[in-house]
DNA sequence: ATGAAAGCGCTAACAT
DNA sequence: ATGTTAGCGCTTTCAT
């Protein structure tokens, strides 16, 4: 491999001459500029991110821990990845992958000075991990919403307000009597925050409205879609509107509802909170509140590349909470 | 942070000496391996990730190339990715995420000296990016099969083979008349291999076994699940049993199914190729082949390794096909 | 069994 | 506008 040297020599100037060259940091003459680049495009030359990040203390790649746990959301955290991973392109980053689970892991990439900043996915309101994060020197992002954010940026959609939206659509269409289907028990007992957010949105609308509702949780099966579907069918009979957060489950709950004999939107209205295209891939349309995972994702570089920007700077950090919007599609109508 | 000269100094030793300790590489005094552990303890001290890859060529890092288009196979994807992931870990590598639409990021990544090796998943049967990772000097290994791998190593489920295996299991239920429901025509125009292959040893063995059969492509929505089932009666009204091959629209499959009167599997068996998860999450435990995503992202890593631990040898390339085995469940039973 | 020292390839003062 | 050079932190040969 060629290296900074051999394109200083080819291009008859000194290797400092290439460096600038490279990152714009000094102003270079025409004629210069032209023989360095063309030096570079005969060698092939790439700069050796070693000696990179080993000489300047930047290393170009951006950690993401992911959960990856092939249970929950798959769909989901795909589109963040993708969001995230193109979002550093962007920046001309590269990602660096670590599953979750690993807290160690995110001390062995950041003290060994392998990432410029970490992003974290799927936050827990009381997350362990997060301790680990304040203590690093490399700034960190979480996707999700803790309790504490310890000085953390954070950035999420806004479920709560997402569990509002939802019950205001439906209060809109004359519905007063709903339900929530929501996440998995095991999701709620690991105070993930989202659903428990969601959850809180929804039930606060609800009474504000002063609606009669009713909130189950509901596992990734098709036998726990039909048990959640049936848990409310019995406790509200009379049932007109179901809110739905849980995009695994979510067939299963549809074809529950057909099994019960209850038809989708004549006699019950469904709002699915999921991303576009799992509410759009179902036999029926749903009218949902979109879960924009790739933008937060892209969201979430951009906030750690403002901190990088930023060094000494002690700009506090933010929250950003992503609005939600709810798509009227043909899975809910006013109740007859 | 402290470096491996602190480290030294604290220990009473010289940083070779440290560099030893951490690489093994050469005999340690019991006393001296003590006092230099201790010491790296206190100061919390890691190797720069950077300076180590400059001064040994080497970056303990994998580079995985995923297709993170969020339309197919998101499950098993994400099952590649776990077992990539997790038996990097075990031999004690990171792994950079890079999508793999990409070409020009493999050089990049390679040429930059970020990565030791380069493993690249859902590779097509004429695949553009192979001659970029021919000329790469890290060995790279496929997740695929290509036409021609062009000396490069390997590894995919024999789906050749799991074709051939879901049409004996039906052929010696008594069936004669199959129909193989298999990947969307998108995938198939895409000449990826695998779609292909399973398709070609589905017609073998049932050529074979002379059975009557027919194999139509499917798209992975509700619609195109439905026009593929109704291809299927229309074209052969009296067909027995049915292969799916296409994990997302394999739910559709069997409401279409279900819908048309044709129960499972008393009037129809299926057989399902698909992760083993996705068949056990279906209303009926499904007989399925299962696509060891898992297995074989970790055989990927061990091959790479491999490949890495002999650097001088010539050994060529191997192409390494998992076996794929079939398990009975509720959706098979004899025909009528 | 241990140490001294020469790089690895690059960046960023410091010069001019 | 360009060149010189001192590190960055580590590995590894060469000595002892």
């Amino acid at each position: 491999m060629a290296t900074i040297g051999d394109v200083a020599r080819v291009a008859g100037v000194s290797t400092s001459t290439v460096s600038y060259v490279l990152s714009g940091k000094r102003p270079i003459s025409g004629s210069t500029r032209e023989r360095v680049e063309r030096a570079i495009r005969d060698l092939g030359y790439r700069p050796h991110a070693g000696a990179r990040a080993l000489a300047s203390a930047r290393t170009n790649v951006l950690g993401l821990m992911a959960p990856l746990r092939a249970d929950v959301n798959v769909s989901v955290i795909m589109q963040f990845v993708t969001g995230v991973v193109t979002a550093a392109r962007n920046h001309d980053r590269d990602v660096l992958l670590l599953t979750s689970d690993e807290v160690a892991g995110t001390e062995r990439v950041a003290n060994g000075s392998m990432v410029d900043a970490l992003i974290m996915m799927d936050v827990e309101s009381d997350d362990a991990r997060i301790d680990v994060l304040v203590g690093l020197r490399q700034p960190a992002v979480l996707i999700g919403l803790p309790q504490d954010p310890q000085g953390l940026s954070c950035v999420d959609l806004d479920f709560d307000a997402a569990g509002r939206l939802a019950v205001r659509h439906l209060t809109a269409l004359g519905h007063r009597r709903v339900a929530l289907i929501g996440s998995p028990q095991l999701v709620l007992d690991r105070h993930t925050s989202y659903a428990i957010r969601l959850r809180h949105g929804f039930a606060e609308q609800a009474d504000a409205a002063g609606l009669t509702h009713l909130s189950v949780p509901c596992s990734s099966t098709p036998a726990g879609a039909a048990d959640a579907v049936d848990a409310v069918l019995e406790a509200m009979p009379d049932v007109t509107a179901l809110v739905v957060h849980n995009e695994v489950a979510l067939p299963w709950v549809l074809t529950t509802l057909a099994e019960r004999g209850r038809r989708v939107p004549q006699e019950i209205s469904v709002v699915a909170v999921c991303p576009r295209d799992v509410a759009l891939g179902q036999r029926l349309p749903l009218t949902s509140i979109d879960i924009p995972g790739y933008a937060i994702g892209q969201v979430a570089v951009e906030m750690a590349m403002a901190r990088l920007a930023e060094p000494g700077t002690d700009r506090p950090a933010e929250t950003r909470l992503l609005t939600p919007t709810l798509e009227a599609r043909e899975s809910t109508t006013a109740p007859t």
